[in-house]
DNA sequence: GCTCAACTTTGATCTGCCGCAAATTCTAAG
DNA sequence: CTTAGAATTTGCGGCAGATCAAAGTTGAGC
């Protein structure tokens, strides 16, 4: 974990403004997705950053804001939403720790289409959308980064369609879950623990349906001992049997 | 219309195979999309280029098969679907004319993720996956369209999964008939007709529904006077009633 | 320890829509 | 014209899951 050096020094920050801070240059060493650039271009990315830290519940950016920045989520979890003309909200998917997001640029936006906000307290790396071209010129495999990260989006969210247009709600909601252990599993003694505050209404809004649905499917897991559950916490204990009924 | 000399020669044509033709070299003179381009830039791009024909209900590409060209649709139809493990499709979009498709190298995908098959008898430019890098860094703009494609495409699954969270059926049909009359409406007397044969089964797929469902409803509307249906035929004659039940 | 708001559970009822089935209409091919 | 397959219509029963209603539980803050 990097100390950037403000790291526990508050609960609440900036949620509109940016905050210039050092950053530890090896932040993204250890990223997947950023294995394949060399040293001094991992370098040259971080010098030009600017850290944001967004308390739970807060958004990183509102849909259809002018997209004056790109991110690299760094820890926590973010949750894309569309709002509905009725104020429903609907989540169109998550973002775990490691991606990019707010990447407008690579679709040709010149705003959000989506609201990003923090599923639990989050850190972030910023840029302002100016440099998106000049990275991408600059640093081709920045752009490969890019394009993979909106590929996989793209996939995960025809796959969310299928599931809405084929699936019944308990295999919707199995399968959501199945999705947050693998995006946001943490292990623990007998499980995988969802590594935020995960509410009822929460899942029922990633899986398309209701508060009460999710609650009565957690209950029946719960008893067959598939997994434990208590406010705002889900541990799976079984996810075999888990993917079993998402079949 | 251009004639690229074996236009009404046949009814079924190649599927797997490619056809070597002369191709009129001013075919992306009118589309919006190419309309930045230079004519120098749109005759190379044509230069290269290899002409496909795809009868009715027949595939451009297959989902899951290697990503060896990216296609752009002259004329038709396309629809992507995707096959579940029980065999039933769901459609997740409408691509039509004047639109690239089957861009896996502008997702960092080496196959495709969809089924690309014709909504109707269809004819596009087909380029080796390999110029599409090439494309891209020679002419900058031609990345940008694949950007914008990319970019209104995730709009659109996202719109998508929206409707099927909140929707009910009928708002849904109504939805998407209505984005079908702007993307595919043709002015007929008294109305705009769907510009390709549409059958209940279609319409439903494209809703996320069931064939009867969308039979009900078209019957209710028509009872209603705001379209006319025929067997695989559709002409809506009041737009604006239709947008009032999709609201 | 108390309080209150946020979160969760559970039951009862209601209904939209699917699934089934059977009749009807269309159209293309012979 | 005839025929057969494909597409469409319509009715009906059933149920998954939404909605409504009301407790019950948890935990943060005082």
């Amino acid at each position: 974990m990097p100390d950037t050096g403000h790291e526990n020094q508050m609960g609440q920050m900036d949620v509109a403004g940016d905050v210039h801070a050092k950053i530890d240059e090896h932040v993204l060493d250890h990223l997947p997705a950023f294995a394949r650039l060399d040293a001094e271009t991992r370098k040259a990315l971080i010098a030009r950053a600017t850290v944001r830290r967004v308390a739970a519940d807060e958004t990183y950016f509102e849909q259809d804001a002018e997209a004056n920045q790109f991110l690299l989520l760094l820890e926590g979890y973010v949750r894309f939403a569309r709002i509905t003309k009725e104020g429903e909200q609907v989540v169109t998917l998550y973002v775990p720790p490691g991606e990019l997001f707010g990447i407008a640029k690579a679709l040709a936006h010149d705003i959000h289409h989506v609201t990003a906000r923090a599923a639990s307290d989050g850190l972030a790396l910023s840029w302002p959308t100016e440099l998106w071209d000049d990275f991408c010129a600059r640093y081709p495999q920045f752009g490969r980064i890019g394009q993979r990260t909106v590929g996989a989006r793209m996939d995960q969210l025809q796959n969310k369609i299928v599931d809405l247009s084929t699936a019944r709600v308990e295999q919707r909601i199995a399968r959501a879950l199945g999705r947050l252990v693998v995006q946001a599993g943490k292990p623990v003694s007998g499980g995988t623990e969802i590594d935020f505050p995960l509410t009822r209404q929460d899942l029922s809004e990633l899986a398309g349906t209701t508060m009460h649905s999710v609650s009565r499917c957690l209950s029946a897991w719960e008893r067959q001992g598939i997994l434990q559950s208590k406010r705002r916490k889900v541990v799976v204990l079984h996810p075999s049997r888990l993917q079993e009924i998402a079949a």
